[in-house]
DNA sequence: CACATGTTGCTCATTACGTCA
DNA sequence: CCTGACGTAATGAGCAACATG
């Protein structure tokens, strides 16, 4: 879990994003956005990686597409999780747990050979298993998700490489990953979106109070005439006039609106700032639980 | 050139499992 | 020990972009 994570000094920033290339919102750009892989076409790997990477490896990440991933052992020499989960149940601190699921995934590897793709195929029933990454992958995962939060079939196969998965298993991290960071930046811009309206309605409330109190002053103009003067005299920042902040003379009519009005551009462009979504991620710190 | 088909990778919603309080 | 909540790995459907015939 992310406490154990944290627990465990593993603090890697998250910054969340626009996951989409397509959809990036200006606030996100400190997402690491591609050089390498801009949004391009996904099956540019044909063209563009194809010469690269011939692909038995990468159509083992693909040709898993609606098959069960578990059975699709075809990567060399990675058993499915499945298998190696197993020996992971039972509660233990999660150190413990991390060396017992590393060293089950591990000793699942070296056991299984890349022949055996049917590691779940003796026990279908066993089809759905939950391997949990260890500290060391999800680190490399989230930092290289940090470089760039999507995959060519290059980076994925070297990160299963180097991570002992299957290129479908860093697949779907990344593809969880994104999930989980649009989450975020969707519960940010809640957030925001909130308060501007808090500070909308505000402002509403407090321009209706003051429209009935020109009102009032309108239907009884022997009033104003009997004001003391303005005692002091301010610019208006939009228009650059003066007027008065002491008084509800007619002089300050305008400067009030201006005012409100000054106001509420500040309300929901100074005051209120978009909120730039940083550290979110669970690594970082975990969710407290209530 | 327009079209049908296949491939690939994505998002989204959901499920299932592991863990913890 | 049981249980509910939570985090997350995994799955499947559907979509878009592109390549190919």
């Amino acid at each position: 879990m992310g406490e154990k994570d944290d627990e465990f000094g593993l603090s890697l920033s998250l910054s969340l994003g626009g996951v989409n290339q397509q959809q990036q919102p200006p606030s996100l750009n400190h997402m690491h956005q591609p050089q390498q892989q801009q949004p391009v076409p996904m099956n540019h790997n044909k063209t563009l990686f194809g010469d690269l990477f011939q692909l038995p490896a990468d159509r083992s990440s693909d040709m898993v597409r609606g098959i069960d991933v578990n059975s699709a052992a075809e990567y060399d020499g990675v058993s499915s999780p499945n298998s190696a989960v197993s020996s992971v149940s039972g509660g233990g601190k999660q150190s413990e747990r991390d060396d017992d699921n590393a060293a089950a995934v591990a000793g699942e590897r070296t056991s299984c050979s890349r022949g055996s793709d049917d590691d779940d195929g003796g026990g279908s029933d066993a089809a759905r298993k939950k391997l949990r990454l260890t500290k060391e992958q999800s680190m490399v995962l989230e930092e290289t998700f940090k470089e760039h939060n999507t995959l060519n079939p290059k980076r994925k196969q070297a990160l299963a490489e180097e991570l002992n998965l299957k290129p479908r298993q860093v697949e779907v991290w990344f593809q969880n990953r994104r999930a989980r960071t649009k989450l975020k930046q969707t519960e940010v811009d809640c957030e925001y979106l909130k308060k501007c309206c808090e500070n909308l309605t505000e402002e509403n409330r407090r321009l209706h109070k003051e429209v009935q109190e020109l009102r009032a002053l309108k239907l009884s103009p022997q009033m104003y005439m009997h004001m003391n003067p303005p005692t002091t005299l301010t610019m208006c920042p939009s228009c650059e006039r003066t007027h008065s902040s002491a008084s509800s003379s007619p002089a300050t009519i305008h400067s009030t609106v201006a005012a409100a009005t000054s106001s509420n551009c500040k309300l929901l462009g100074a005051n209120i700032r978009r909120p730039v979504p940083v550290n979110t991620w669970p690594f970082e710190g975990p969710i407290p639980r209530p």
